[in-house]
DNA sequence: AGGATGATGAAG
DNA sequence: TTCATCATCCTA
């Protein structure tokens, strides 16, 4: 299967209180303090995984988090993974549906992504010029930092920026 | 709008 | 050993 990645996070570990390694290395994300270009994953919310692929040195513990893609080959395999009821463009749009759709587990964390394994990256020179950005999902601490990226008005993005939810008062 | 569902880690 | 907390998604 090959997915054209659309959107991602970062996540700058020991320095950003957003990130799973803000708070130290554990057994969960020893991954991410080891050499870039390996897979983390982990599973949140009782029922979803989510795919990081580690990118700073060694001991550094930085991420960038795989948010959605579009499914542009084996669109069976992921039809067959995502369920009969899932449109195309949901197949692989959010961090969940995407590791869904590329089989990932928590067994596959550690993996290295630039050499033979179940999952492999490949920077084929896609050109974005002008990447969108903007605060990133879910995070309540470090809100102002825009260090989410997506192509900007392609359709295989997460729909959350779309409706950006107004400033509640709270 | 709300419920599901389980690994994780901090507290006790 | 509990318990709250999640870098969410699905159904209603």
């Amino acid at each position: 299967m090959t997915v054209r990645v659309t959107e991602v996070e970062a996540y700058a570990g020991d320095r950003d209180p957003a990130s799973h390694a803000f708070r130290g290395r554990t057994a969960r994300n020893a991954v991410m303090f080891g050499p870039p270009g390996h897979l983390y994953v982990y599973f949140s919310y009782g029922m979803h995984h989510a795919a990081n692929i580690v990118c700073g040195p060694e001991g550094t513990a930085s991420g960038v988090l795989v948010r959605a893609g579009e499914v542009v080959e084996g669109l069976d395999l992921a039809r067959t993974r995502r369920g009969p009821r899932v449109r195309d463009r949901d197949l692989a749009r959010g961090p969940g549906r995407l590791a869904q759709a590329l089989g990932l587990t928590l067994a596959d964390g550690g993996a290295d992504v630039f050499a033979d394994g179940p999952v492999r990256l490949v920077l084929d020179a896609y050109p974005v010029a002008q990447p969108a950005t903007g605060p990133r999902v879910g995070v309540s601490v470090a809100a102002d930092v825009p260090w989410r990226f997506w192509v900007r008005d392609d359709p295989f993005v997460s729909s959350y920026q779309r409706s950006p939810r107004a400033p509640t008062t709270r």
